[in-house]
DNA sequence: GCAAATTGTTTCGCTTCCGTTTCAGTTTCG
DNA sequence: CGAAACTGAAACGGAAGCGAAACAATTTGC
């Protein structure tokens, strides 16, 4: 059973999820950000710079930068592939596990919150 | 009768929202311009500059730099208020409903098409 | 063994954004 | 009338983003 939804309640959740994180002082991540984030949290490991570029269709300066950025948040850790070592294994950490999760309960949340 | 979903279903889901809004090259908002873009055309107007930054508890550079932002991609305009010359009235343009449209119906398509 | 290919980072010039402070224009009100 | 209050924008130095190109480090393959 998929979870059904009309386009006005979608807008409306997205706007209640958004104003809660920026009221809530969270970080004003991008939406290349997030799906990078989202990517690394939900899809089975190991995640690479050149990965993560592909599956977001966008260039590996890209990826880079934004580890950079979430990085410096402890949201993510690079860790050098001792097997090829020119890889740099994308890594979960324990603050960002945290984030991501408050994430997904905020969501859920402010779905049921939804006015029919 | 609310929406319900689980937590991984809600991050399943804006995962799913964020890629392809990445993949097919619209612009990379951040969450506060998101949040800013979706009260504008969500919540009745008239919208200020002052007001908007109160709802999200941002400055006014902040609202002032996203308009500035969006108003060159076309997706808000804005007009002096002829009653009180001092303020600025934020309005939607064509552009900016036809993305808004489209991101709302995106977000009902991978919502319909989560696991179960 | 060594050129070619691959990976992730860095550099370049430029744009956008930040928080804070300052400013110009307008309205309010004593 | 004129001082105070209010609104949005501009100025400031600094941080972070962009695409494109060049770069070191490593592995592959002849």
């Amino acid at each position: 059973m998929s979870i059904s939804m009309r386009p006005s309640q979608a807008l409306r959740l997205w706007q209640q999820v958004m104003l809660s994180q920026v009221r809530g002082g969270e970080p004003d991540l991008t939406m290349r950000q997030t799906a990078i984030l989202l990517t690394i949290y939900l899809d089975p490991p190991p995640h690479t710079v050149r990965g993560l570029a592909a599956r977001l269709n966008v260039t590996k300066p890209v990826i880079t930068r934004a580890l950079d950025t979430m990085g410096a948040l402890k949201l993510v850790s690079r860790h050098r592939d001792e097997l090829d070592k020119r890889n740099v294994l994308v890594r979960r950490t324990v603050e960002g596990a945290l984030f991501v999760e408050r994430f997904g309960d905020g969501i859920v949340v402010r779905a049921h919150e939804l006015p029919i």
